[in-house]
This record gives structure tokens, sequence and C-alpha cells, in this order.
DNA sequence: TATGAATGAGACTTCATTCAT
DNA sequence: CATGAATGAAGTCTCATTCAT
């Protein structure tokens, strides 16, 4: 599937306003008014509004779909380079790509779901998941990882704690008094920042070293 | 501000379906079938259906005001019990208001923002954060908190890590071969598989023992 | 069901327009402005514009169920008088229901059946040939009637004629030099017209007497 | 006017799709998709959907135009003779071109009437009648048919049983018990019923003997 | 000559809200 | 105080046709 320039844009437009105004809350005028084209296009195109977003989906998850493989089969890491190196991808797609996540994630809150895009969000999971797991082996067999490590809460709180901040980021912005950035700079800020967090909560977590049993 | 029978009714019911189908994808005919009542109740009782979503979170927030004061300001408490308590506080709190929060999160999500929910958000999360600074002033007073703690960070993995495993159940259920419980057994064990993960992960990140500097 | 006087106003126009333009033909709007009432109470009293024709079938159907019964039933009428009265309620009921036919007949051609629809149609035609068939034995029992009479095809003959003949009617008209008629004058003829040759040809056919075998 | 294969091969879908779901109710992307061709091509070639069925009308109409001449004219055949053979091409017309029978009563009951359409139906409907009263004349002068023969009323017998019949075959089938049969078969089944019931219909009215005044 | 991309009008329906009772 | 009938705006989608190629 490969979409004209005009699609793209429609596309592109789509994902802004899903973001920001939900699915059901972005009309498809709005999408054709803000893409600049007409109204008809987007069923002329894509056959329906709820095409166009699994379309997008289809896009964005494809896209996403080999930077995790390269990254844990890389021969040349060992396993606390690949889980840090792990985080900072996580946190760079996740902040890279604002618009996608949100609207990820509010389908993903949704029970309306429609299959296609919920058979996606599964697959990239379930991906993702066994990657990870996979990791985990692998530093368990070299015995820099514990043994009881439950992989699944792990990723829970690397996706959870960057999707929050991330929803949260004015919030943040405000406690910390960093209201004087820019976007720009408060998000290089913000990843840093998590990074650096992260890192940390995994390397208490996931290592053997000077670990409380609790 | 007190409602009624029939407006709590109301209320309940729109809570459910905000949650299921969001705001905007809940048409008033929905509550109103659904709290079998007329559809002109809505209107009548609340003005409209943005004021409707207002109430909710009015009387929501106003609900869960004291819970946390009580368990910060308990003198009978250490601070890492404190932290326990507000962990499960936390879990519980998110666990038995799924629906609620998950509008909550999509609202959050959401640049089209109700200035009053808005607000309602902001000054509940304030609020929150000021309570656990002084939890971790206390904590790091009495020289059993490492004295460089981001809790705009921490609390960011307490709530992202609670929010996103509540919206990713599902996935949870498969990854875990948990599909054969029902949903009251499998909300028992997932909360407290979060307690002892986010106990953990706090009690490593928080406390001065055997930190690692990264 | 019972409807009110605006959705008894919108039924008779739709009969009139369904009519004269076929039901894809007719759009909801040429409906509602005919009717004098908002596009939108098509949808709000019937559901749909297939609703809506469905109502009218179930209206005209409804209407015309126990004329046929109290003829056929009647034991003071001779056979022969009954078909003759047939032939005239057939007629009758045909020219002053144009509309309400001409939209049956349109159902009956188009293979993209309603299913309720053709259901009422099935049913009537079910219903309308055991009378007749009744009838017939009636008059086979009393000797007057032929044993050979295949009653689907006199039934086909009968309504065949009539509806033929108001499909016909601007032609009729025209062959027969009866344009300065007006519409009531000349539907009156056409009755007439219709009534003498279709007993005559049902007499001719029916009767044992002076039959000429083929 | 002459039509390349192309146009042949859309004429002959549009007849079939407009028989089976009336003009209004086919769409030209329908007629594009079943025949095979680019949407644009009907605008293209007949310049518009409009003229499309006036093409249609203007083909068939041409086609069935010197069947009955040569059959009136013939001189070897007594008047009833012409007559039966004349019921039996009838049959024959009307169960052979069923779409375009279909499409032309519908066309008949239709109001809305496309000029050149009805100018069509007029044209075909007059020469048949004349043909008609040519042959009735024949036989009145040869002193086997009645004098006072309504010849319009007769042919919308013919007409009408014919084209009724063809329209409730369903009903027909069902009726009798002839489901089992299949369409072919069926239909041979059916001519033969109805050659016979229509040639015994006019036998018993058109000509002198036995016949009982009304 | 033939095509497929593109269009604006209009299709049907649902929406949140109002108003008379 | 409560209701249900009614409304106009706006929703998504399909339509027949046009136009540049």
């Amino acid at each position: 599937m490969d979409y004209n320039a005009k699609q793209i844009q429609i596309i592109e437009v789509a994902e802004r306003l899903f973001a920001q105004k939900g699915f059901a809350g972005t009309s498809v005028r709005d999408i054709a008014q803000a893409a600049d084209v007409n109204v008809s296009m987007i069923s002329y195109y894509f056959g329906s509004k709820e095409k166009l977003i699994e379309a997008l989906f289809q896009i964005r998850m494809t896209e996403s779909r080999s930077r995790l493989e390269t990254l844990i089969t890389n021969a040349e890491l060992v396993p606390m380079q690949k889980i840090n190196l792990l985080i900072d991808s996580v946190i760079d797609r996740l902040t890279g790509n604002q618009c996608f996540h949100n609207i990820m994630m509010r389908e993903t809150l949704s029970s309306e779901r429609n299959a296609a895009i919920s058979d996606h969000i599964m697959n990239l999971k379930m991906r993702n998941i066994e990657l990870m797991q996979q990791l985990i082996r692998e530093g368990q067999a070299a015995g820099v990882f514990r043994d009881d490590i439950d992989m699944s809460l792990m990723t829970t709180t690397l996706y959870g704690t960057v999707n929050y901040a991330i929803a949260s980021q004015d919030f943040y912005k405000k406690i910390n008094n960093l209201e004087h950035m820019d976007q720009a700079e408060f998000l290089t800020h913000l990843k840093g920042k998590l990074s650096q967090h992260l890192k940390s909560l995994f390397k208490s977590t996931v290592t053997n070293e000077h670990h409380n049993q609790n």
C-alpha cells in the first residue's frame, strides 16, 4: 500500500486531529478543512472515516516495525546496554509520535474497539513483549539479570511512565517551573530526565547487584 | 451541590458510557436510554452534555479529596510505610474507579480541553504532588530517603504504571495465560502484582540503601 | 400501530411520490418538502425511509384485509354473483388506490426486495388466492363452474388487466378519443368498461355453458 | 446509430440492473463495475445515465419493430390463426425480454417520465394497436369476429396478463408447487399455460360462436 | 480515443437541545 | 417539576459528472 501526496497529507492531518479531539470528536469535515481537500475525498481515498484511522495505524505500525528487532539482535551489545538503548528507543518513539501514541492510548482505553485496529495494537504489543523476553533470557543466561523478573510489569512501567509523562507534560512543566522553555527545548529536557529515571529504575530492579528482596 | 437520585443515576450511567465509548462517542440518547430516563432530562438537569461531564468530575474528585491527606499526615507511620500505603491507595483508587480514571486519562490526552475539567484535573494533581513532596521531605529529614529524588518522575511512574496496567489488562491477561480468571479474581491478582512491583521499585529508588549511581 | 396527523400526512405524501418517482427516485427531502415538515421528521417518526414504506404497506394492506372475506363468505349470493362482485371490488380497489398499487407493482418487479414488504405482498396474495379457490370450489360443487379452471391464471388476468389498464390509462384515453374527459369522468368510464369486459371474460371462461374446449 | 462492443456491453448490463433495481436504484458505478469498464465510460459514451436508458429503449424497440408486421400481413393465415400466433408472439417477446419489459413497465408506471422514452413507448403501443385493429377488421369482414370487440381492452388483457404473470412468477411457482423446476423448465411450463389460457380467453370473447351476451 | 482522479451536490441519518404542555 | 414531541445543524457517505492527460 503506498499513498500519494494528498493521501499522506490527509492522514497526517487526521493523526493530529484524532490526537487532539479523539476519533469520534473529529469530523471528516474537520479533517477535510484542515487538509484543504474536499470532504468527499476522505471517503474517496479511504472508503470511510473508520478505514482512514485503520490506514493510519497500518502506516505508523509498519514504520516502527524493525527498530526494536535490530536493537535486540545486535550481537555487539551486552544485555544492560540493550536495556538502556531500549529505554531511549521507547522514549524517542513515544515523544516523536505523540499524536499517534495518544490515539493508540485512546483506542486502547475504548471498549468500542475497531477489530482491525485492536489486532494491529495486539500484534505490536505481542512482538514487543516477545523481543523483551528474549532480551531478559539473554541477560539471565549471562548471569547479570535476576531470575524473577516480571517482564510484563517492567514493560508496563516503561510504557506507562513515558506515556503518562507525555500526557502530563503541561503539568510537569508547571511543577518544575519550566514554562519558559519552548516545546523543543522542553522535550529534550523531559527526554533526558525520563531516560535517566527509567535507566536507574531498570538497573535497580533488573540486575542482580544489591537487590533488596521485598 | 447535591444531586437527586435520578441525577446520580444519570451521572453513573454516563460515567460508564464515557469510559466505554468516549465523550464524543456517547450520545445523550445513549445515556438517557441506559439510565432509563427521558432524553431531555440531561439538558434539563445538567444544562448540557458538557455540563454533565463537569458534574461527574466535580463529584468524583470531591469524593477522593481526603483519603490522601489522612494518610500522609498520619504521625504513627514511618515514611516508607506511608509510601507503601500510598502505592496501595493509588492502586485501589485507580482500579476501583476504572471508568472514571479512563475518562480522566482520555480528557488529559485531549487538547480540546474543557476549562472546568482541566482545572479540576490540574488541582487534583497539584494537591497530590504537594502531599508527596511533603512525604519525601519528611523521609529525607529522617535520613531514610535519598536527597536527589525527582518526585514528579516517581509520581509519573506510579500513576503511569497503574494506568497503563489497567488500560492493557486484556493484554496482560493474555500474555500471562490468566484468561480463565473472572474479572474480580483477575483484578485481585493484578493489584497484588502491581503492589509488589511498585513497592519494590520505590524501595530500590527512593531509599538510601544500596543505591547504584547511574 | 396508530399514527398521528403528521405521520399520516407524511405517509400519504410519500405514497404519492413513491408512485410517481419510485422508491429510490424519491428522496426524503422530496417527501419532507411536499409534506411541509422538517427532513429529520421522517427518520424521527419512522426510523428510516425504508421503514416509512414498510409502514405504508402495513397500513394499506391492513385496510384492505376484510373486504374480500365478507364478500366470499356471504351466504346470500350465488357463485357467479360473487365473481362479478369480486371483479368490481378489484377494479374499485385498484383504481381507488392507484398510487399504492403502482408502488406494489414496482416492488413486485424489483428483485432488490425489502423482506418485510415482500412478506406483506406474499401474504396478501396467498390470502386472496385461497379465498378465490374457495369460491371456485363452491361454484364447482353447485355445478355451475367448470372443473378445470386454473384459478391462478384467472386471477392473473383479473389483476393483470386492471393493473395494465391503469398503467396505460393515458394511452387508452388517446386511442379512444377520450381526452376531453376530466380524470373522475374518465375513471368512471374506464371502470365501467373494465367491469363489463372482465365479467364477460370470466363468464365465458368459468361457467360450464357453451364452453369451447381448446 | 450503431454501437461498438463496449457500448453494447454497457447497455446489456444496464438493462439487467435497471430491471433488478430500477433506474434510480442503479448507480453508474454499479453498471461500470458489472460491465467491467471505467465509470466515466457511461458519460463518455452516452452523455449521461439518462441518455443510456434512452439508448436502451431505442435499441430494444427498433429490434422488435418488424415481427408483428410480417405476422399480421401474412396472407396465408386466417384471422383466428393470426390471433393465436399473435398471442404466442407476445408471450415469447415478453418472456424473452423480461428485463426490458420490466423496465418498460416501471417507466410506464412512472409519472416522472423521460420525454424521449415516453414517446418510444407511445409509438410502440400505437403501432401495435393499429395492427390489431387491422386484424380485427379483417376478421369482422370475414364474418368470424364479433362486431363489438373493444380491441384496446383485449390488448390490455393480453399484455396485462402476460406482464403480471411474469412479475408474479415467484408467486405462481409457489402456489402451483413448481419450486422444483429450474428457471428454463418453469418458463416453458408458464408459457404453455399462458398460451392455452389466453387463446381460450380470446376464442370465447372474439369469435361469434356461443357468445353469451352480458 | 479512453481513462482514472477529482469534485460538489445532495443523499440519509443522528445529534444536542428547546419548547409547549 | 417533568416530559416527549419537534427541530435545525451537522454528521458520514454516495452520486453523476468533469477534466487533464
